[in-house]
DNA sequence: CGCATTGTTTGACAACGATCAAACTATGCG
DNA sequence: CGCATAGTTTGATCGTTGTCAAACAATGCG
Protein backbone atom coordinates (compact mmCIF):
# COMPACT_ATOMS: atom_id res chain seq x y z
CA UNK A 1 0.00 0.00 0.00
CA UNK A 2 2.27 2.15 -1.36
CA UNK A 3 0.20 4.98 -3.04
CA UNK A 4 -3.11 6.22 -2.05
CA UNK A 5 -6.39 7.87 -3.65
CA UNK A 6 -5.90 11.63 -4.99
CA UNK A 7 -8.12 13.83 -6.64
CA UNK A 8 -7.14 14.34 -10.24
CA UNK A 9 -5.91 18.25 -10.46
CA UNK A 10 -9.23 19.08 -12.48
CA UNK A 11 -11.23 17.16 -10.27
CA UNK A 12 -10.31 19.87 -7.87
CA UNK A 13 -12.96 21.42 -6.42
CA UNK A 14 -12.95 24.89 -5.08
CA UNK A 15 -15.46 24.73 -2.11
CA UNK A 16 -13.57 21.51 -1.13
CA UNK A 17 -10.22 23.42 -0.96
CA UNK A 18 -11.37 26.14 0.97
CA UNK A 19 -14.01 23.68 3.30
CA UNK A 20 -10.73 22.09 4.12
CA UNK A 21 -8.85 25.40 4.74
CA UNK A 22 -11.51 26.79 7.24
CA UNK A 23 -10.49 24.19 9.97
CA UNK A 24 -7.78 26.43 12.20
CA UNK A 25 -5.42 22.71 12.71
CA UNK A 26 -5.77 22.67 8.89
CA UNK A 27 -4.62 25.88 7.76
CA UNK A 28 -2.06 25.55 10.01
CA UNK A 29 -0.71 22.49 8.75
CA UNK A 30 -1.20 24.02 5.29
CA UNK A 31 1.04 26.97 6.52
CA UNK A 32 3.62 24.48 7.97
CA UNK A 33 4.25 22.81 4.76
CA UNK A 34 4.30 25.65 2.92
CA UNK A 35 6.55 26.69 5.31
CA UNK A 36 8.79 23.21 5.53
CA UNK A 37 8.32 21.63 2.65
CA UNK A 38 7.09 17.67 4.13
CA UNK A 39 5.81 16.73 7.91
CA UNK A 40 4.07 13.38 8.87
CA UNK A 41 0.81 12.57 10.97
CA UNK A 42 3.06 12.43 14.20
CA UNK A 43 5.00 15.62 13.72
CA UNK A 44 1.86 17.30 13.26
CA UNK A 45 -0.01 15.75 16.02
CA UNK A 46 3.12 16.44 18.27
CA UNK A 47 3.26 20.32 17.02
CA UNK A 48 -0.17 20.77 17.24
CA UNK A 49 -1.18 19.25 20.46
CA UNK A 50 -4.09 17.09 18.89
CA UNK A 51 -4.25 13.10 19.13
CA UNK A 52 -2.52 10.82 16.30
CA UNK A 53 -5.84 10.04 15.11
CA UNK A 54 -7.06 13.45 14.44
CA UNK A 55 -4.19 14.17 12.86
CA UNK A 56 -5.05 11.35 10.72
CA UNK A 57 -8.28 12.58 10.24
CA UNK A 58 -7.06 16.14 9.11
CA UNK A 59 -4.13 14.66 6.99
CA UNK A 60 -7.17 12.48 5.04
CA UNK A 61 -9.38 15.80 5.05
CA UNK A 62 -6.24 17.97 3.07
CA UNK A 63 -5.70 14.73 0.66
CA UNK A 64 -9.40 14.42 -0.01
CA UNK A 65 -9.60 18.08 -1.07
CA UNK A 66 -6.42 17.79 -3.34
CA UNK A 67 -4.43 19.89 -1.32
CA UNK A 68 -1.79 17.48 0.04
CA UNK A 69 0.19 14.44 -1.49
CA UNK A 70 0.77 11.62 0.38
CA UNK A 71 4.31 9.62 0.16
CA UNK A 72 5.01 6.81 1.71
CA UNK A 73 8.45 6.09 2.60
CA UNK A 74 9.63 3.30 4.82
CA UNK A 75 7.01 3.46 8.29
CA UNK A 76 6.67 7.30 7.61
CA UNK A 77 3.69 8.71 5.64
CA UNK A 78 5.45 11.99 4.29
CA UNK A 79 2.62 15.01 3.13
CA UNK A 80 3.36 17.67 1.08
CA UNK A 81 1.51 20.26 -0.83
CA UNK A 82 0.03 20.28 -4.11
CA UNK A 83 1.38 23.81 -5.24
CA UNK A 84 1.57 22.86 -8.80
CA UNK A 85 -1.28 21.10 -9.37
CA UNK A 86 -3.00 23.64 -7.58
CA UNK A 87 -1.93 26.49 -9.30
CA UNK A 88 -2.80 24.84 -12.61
CA UNK A 89 -6.34 24.49 -11.36
CA UNK A 90 -6.84 27.68 -9.38
CA UNK A 91 -4.15 30.27 -10.40
CA UNK A 92 -2.77 32.67 -7.35
CA UNK A 93 -4.91 31.34 -4.94
CA UNK A 94 -3.09 28.91 -2.70
CA UNK A 95 -0.50 31.79 -2.88
CA UNK A 96 -2.65 34.40 -1.37
CA UNK A 97 -4.04 31.94 1.66
CA UNK A 98 -1.13 31.47 2.73
CA UNK A 99 0.13 35.26 2.61
CA UNK A 100 -3.68 35.84 4.25
CA UNK A 101 -2.40 33.06 6.99
CA UNK A 102 1.09 33.91 7.95
CA UNK A 103 0.71 36.33 10.94
CA UNK A 104 0.77 40.56 10.58
CA UNK A 105 3.35 42.19 11.33
CA UNK A 106 0.87 45.47 12.20
CA UNK A 107 0.58 43.52 16.13
CA UNK A 108 -3.25 43.59 16.60
CA UNK A 109 -3.61 41.06 19.20
CA UNK B 1 -32.78 49.61 12.79
CA UNK B 2 -30.92 51.13 9.75
CA UNK B 3 -27.57 49.85 10.92
CA UNK B 4 -26.60 46.15 11.36
CA UNK B 5 -23.27 44.53 13.29
CA UNK B 6 -20.39 44.29 10.71
CA UNK B 7 -17.10 42.90 12.01
CA UNK B 8 -14.21 45.68 11.63
CA UNK B 9 -11.56 44.98 8.67
CA UNK B 10 -8.71 43.92 11.42
CA UNK B 11 -11.21 41.47 13.06
CA UNK B 12 -11.91 39.78 9.88
CA UNK B 13 -10.51 36.71 10.57
CA UNK B 14 -9.15 34.16 7.89
CA UNK B 15 -10.83 30.85 8.45
CA UNK B 16 -14.10 32.73 8.80
CA UNK B 17 -14.02 33.81 5.11
CA UNK B 18 -12.82 30.67 4.08
CA UNK B 19 -15.48 28.52 5.93
CA UNK B 20 -18.44 31.30 4.57
CA UNK B 21 -17.19 30.44 1.06
CA UNK B 22 -17.21 26.67 1.63
CA UNK B 23 -20.93 26.61 1.46
CA UNK B 24 -21.51 26.47 -3.01
CA UNK B 25 -25.16 28.39 -2.57
CA UNK B 26 -22.73 31.12 -0.65
CA UNK B 27 -20.16 31.17 -2.97
CA UNK B 28 -22.42 31.55 -5.47
CA UNK B 29 -24.09 34.43 -3.61
CA UNK B 30 -20.43 36.17 -3.52
CA UNK B 31 -20.08 35.28 -7.36
CA UNK B 32 -22.67 37.20 -8.25
CA UNK B 33 -22.56 40.10 -5.97
CA UNK B 34 -18.94 40.79 -7.92
CA UNK B 35 -20.97 40.28 -11.06
CA UNK B 36 -23.85 42.68 -10.19
CA UNK B 37 -22.71 44.95 -6.99
CA UNK B 38 -25.86 44.02 -4.99
CA UNK B 39 -28.52 41.80 -4.44
CA UNK B 40 -31.28 41.47 -1.56
CA UNK B 41 -32.24 38.59 -0.22
CA UNK B 42 -35.38 37.91 -2.10
CA UNK B 43 -33.79 37.96 -5.27
CA UNK B 44 -30.96 34.94 -4.08
CA UNK B 45 -33.84 32.94 -2.63
CA UNK B 46 -35.62 33.38 -5.82
CA UNK B 47 -32.81 32.86 -8.24
CA UNK B 48 -31.00 30.07 -6.45
CA UNK B 49 -33.91 27.97 -4.96
CA UNK B 50 -33.54 28.44 -1.62
CA UNK B 51 -36.06 29.22 0.99
CA UNK B 52 -35.87 33.21 1.94
CA UNK B 53 -35.29 32.17 5.40
CA UNK B 54 -32.39 30.10 4.57
CA UNK B 55 -31.05 33.14 1.61
CA UNK B 56 -31.38 35.13 5.36
CA UNK B 57 -29.43 32.49 7.18
CA UNK B 58 -26.75 32.64 4.43
CA UNK B 59 -26.74 36.68 4.31
CA UNK B 60 -25.53 36.62 8.20
CA UNK B 61 -23.28 34.05 7.54
CA UNK B 62 -21.57 35.91 4.73
CA UNK B 63 -22.23 39.61 6.94
CA UNK B 64 -20.47 37.93 10.33
CA UNK B 65 -17.53 36.50 8.64
CA UNK B 66 -16.82 40.22 6.92
CA UNK B 67 -17.39 39.80 3.22
CA UNK B 68 -20.35 41.05 2.58
CA UNK B 69 -21.83 45.12 3.94
CA UNK B 70 -26.10 45.08 4.67
CA UNK B 71 -27.23 48.00 3.15
CA UNK B 72 -31.03 49.25 4.05
CA UNK B 73 -33.07 50.95 1.79
CA UNK B 74 -36.61 51.16 2.49
CA UNK B 75 -38.01 47.67 2.92
CA UNK B 76 -34.92 46.20 0.82
CA UNK B 77 -31.75 45.01 2.36
CA UNK B 78 -28.96 45.39 0.00
CA UNK B 79 -25.87 43.20 0.10
CA UNK B 80 -22.55 44.34 -1.35
CA UNK B 81 -19.20 42.71 -1.27
CA UNK B 82 -16.34 44.61 1.10
CA UNK B 83 -13.93 44.09 -1.45
CA UNK B 84 -11.89 47.22 -0.20
CA UNK B 85 -11.85 45.79 3.07
CA UNK B 86 -10.76 42.33 1.94
CA UNK B 87 -8.38 43.53 -0.30
CA UNK B 88 -6.81 45.87 2.95
CA UNK B 89 -7.14 42.48 5.17
CA UNK B 90 -6.01 40.21 2.71
CA UNK B 91 -4.41 41.35 -0.71
CA UNK B 92 -5.45 39.00 -3.29
CA UNK B 93 -7.44 36.42 -1.60
CA UNK B 94 -10.95 37.53 -2.89
CA UNK B 95 -9.97 38.27 -6.24
CA UNK B 96 -8.09 35.05 -7.09
CA UNK B 97 -11.45 32.73 -4.91
CA UNK B 98 -13.38 35.03 -7.51
CA UNK B 99 -11.54 33.56 -10.44
CA UNK B 100 -11.74 30.15 -9.36
CA UNK B 101 -15.08 30.55 -8.93
CA UNK B 102 -15.62 31.63 -12.12
CA UNK B 103 -16.79 28.46 -14.78
CA UNK B 104 -13.16 27.43 -16.84
CA UNK B 105 -13.50 27.18 -20.01
CA UNK B 106 -11.44 24.51 -20.44
CA UNK B 107 -14.45 22.42 -20.22
CA UNK B 108 -14.39 18.99 -18.01
CA UNK B 109 -18.37 18.15 -17.35
C1' DC C 1 -54.25 52.17 12.23
C1' DG C 2 -54.78 48.16 8.71
C1' DC C 3 -52.47 45.88 5.08
C1' DA C 4 -48.87 44.23 2.02
C1' DT C 5 -44.00 43.39 1.47
C1' DT C 6 -39.41 41.98 3.03
C1' DG C 7 -36.53 39.93 5.93
C1' DT C 8 -35.46 37.64 10.72
C1' DT C 9 -36.11 34.33 14.37
C1' DT C 10 -37.33 30.07 16.15
C1' DG C 11 -38.18 25.21 15.96
C1' DA C 12 -37.37 20.85 14.09
C1' DC C 13 -34.62 17.66 11.77
C1' DA C 14 -30.96 15.37 9.49
C1' DA C 15 -26.24 15.47 8.26
C1' DC C 16 -21.71 16.50 9.09
C1' DG C 17 -17.42 17.20 11.68
C1' DA C 18 -13.77 17.67 15.37
C1' DT C 19 -12.06 15.28 19.06
C1' DC C 20 -10.23 11.51 21.88
C1' DA C 21 -9.45 6.71 22.97
C1' DA C 22 -8.94 2.09 21.88
C1' DA C 23 -8.51 -1.45 18.63
C1' DC C 24 -6.59 -2.53 14.39
C1' DT C 25 -3.35 -2.54 10.26
C1' DA C 26 1.02 -1.99 8.08
C1' DT C 27 5.79 -1.68 8.02
C1' DG C 28 10.57 -2.58 9.39
C1' DC C 29 13.97 -4.99 12.35
C1' DG C 30 16.16 -9.08 13.82
C1' DC D 1 7.64 -15.14 13.97
C1' DG D 2 7.78 -11.52 17.89
C1' DC D 3 8.24 -6.79 18.80
C1' DA D 4 8.26 -1.83 18.14
C1' DT D 5 6.81 2.13 15.40
C1' DA D 6 3.51 4.93 12.54
C1' DG D 7 -1.01 5.61 10.88
C1' DT D 8 -5.86 4.24 10.21
C1' DT D 9 -10.43 2.88 11.56
C1' DT D 10 -14.18 2.63 14.56
C1' DG D 11 -17.02 4.18 18.32
C1' DA D 12 -18.70 7.68 21.31
C1' DT D 13 -19.57 12.54 22.27
C1' DC D 14 -20.76 16.92 21.47
C1' DG D 15 -21.27 20.87 18.86
C1' DT D 16 -22.24 23.01 14.38
C1' DT D 17 -24.82 23.73 10.20
C1' DG D 18 -28.05 23.67 6.05
C1' DT D 19 -32.73 23.40 5.23
C1' DC D 20 -37.69 24.36 5.42
C1' DA D 21 -41.80 26.10 7.60
C1' DA D 22 -44.23 28.99 10.49
C1' DA D 23 -44.38 32.74 13.46
C1' DC D 24 -42.60 37.19 14.16
C1' DA D 25 -40.81 41.97 13.28
C1' DA D 26 -39.92 46.00 10.57
C1' DT D 27 -40.97 49.03 6.96
C1' DG D 28 -43.77 51.70 3.71
C1' DC D 29 -48.35 53.00 1.87
C1' DG D 30 -52.64 55.22 2.39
Amino acid sequence: MRLLPHPATEDIELTEVLRALSDPVRLEIVARLAARGELTCGTVGDELGVHKSTASHHFKALRDSGLVFTKQEGRLKYMSLRRADLEARFPGLLESILSAARPHAGSHG
